[in-house]
DNA sequence: AGCAAGATCGGT
DNA sequence: CCGATCTTGCTG
């Protein structure tokens, strides 16, 4: 159940999408907890000037030059933990940020509801038994893609259609995929 | 060493 | 619209 590695060693632009509906499980203490990903945005490589290694590989970004399946989170604003999962393999920086789950919505909501923090830097979501994902039986939700939220100072990558969203069920019914927001 | 800005949120 | 709150990368 749990997603192997060969899930997030593909390119963000399909990881992302592919996220929606799967369960990210969350164990503290003693008791295990299911999340449902509803939200998520694609962030790809350097030349990407919305993500984070735009600025070249630093302390920060080391944990998305490495393999897929591993955690990047860091802290905004000084109080926000942002969940990403590291996809694509070594050498290629790309990220999926968790912008919401079921009951939580917003990447800061995320954080908080997953009582996350920095000690998950670079946590293995293979072997991990704080937090991994796993796969489930039910269908692909259908997806309605956007432009990423908060990045307009990345030039024209700010346009890019990089954010994913699950449509609930009695909108997917009406048959409305591939909408914009 | 100092500074400006940030993949946000909640309250006016 | 504004403040909270602190890490980061850039400048000097």
């Amino acid at each position: 159940m749990r997603l192997p590695t060969s899930f997030f060693e593909r390119d963000v632009l399909e990881v992302a999408p592919d996220l929606l509906g799967k369960y990210i499980a969350r164990q503290h203490d003693g008791a295990v907890t299911l999340h449902r990903i509803v939200e998520t945005e694609a962030y790809r490589g350097e030349e990407d000037l919305a993500c984070h290694a735009s600025k070249g590989r630093t302390p920060r970004t080391e944990v998305m030059y490495g393999r897929g399946g591993r955690v990047y989170v860091y802290l905004i604003y000084g109080m926000h933990h942002l969940l990403n999962f590291v996809t694509s393999g070594e050498g290629n920086p790309q990220a999926a940020l968790i912008r919401g789950v079921e009951g939580a919505l917003g990447p800061g909501r995320v954080g908080k509801l997953l009582r996350l923090d920095k000690s998950f830097y670079a946590e293995d979501l293979l072997t991990s038994t704080r937090i991994w994902v796993v796969d489930n039986c039910e269908p692909a939700p259908q997806i309605a893609t956007g432009k990423r939220v908060g990045v307009d100072y990345a030039g024209a990558w700010k346009n890019k259609p990089w954010r994913f969203i699950a449509l609930p069920l009695n909108e997917a019914d009406r048959g409305r995929s591939g909408d914009k927001i």
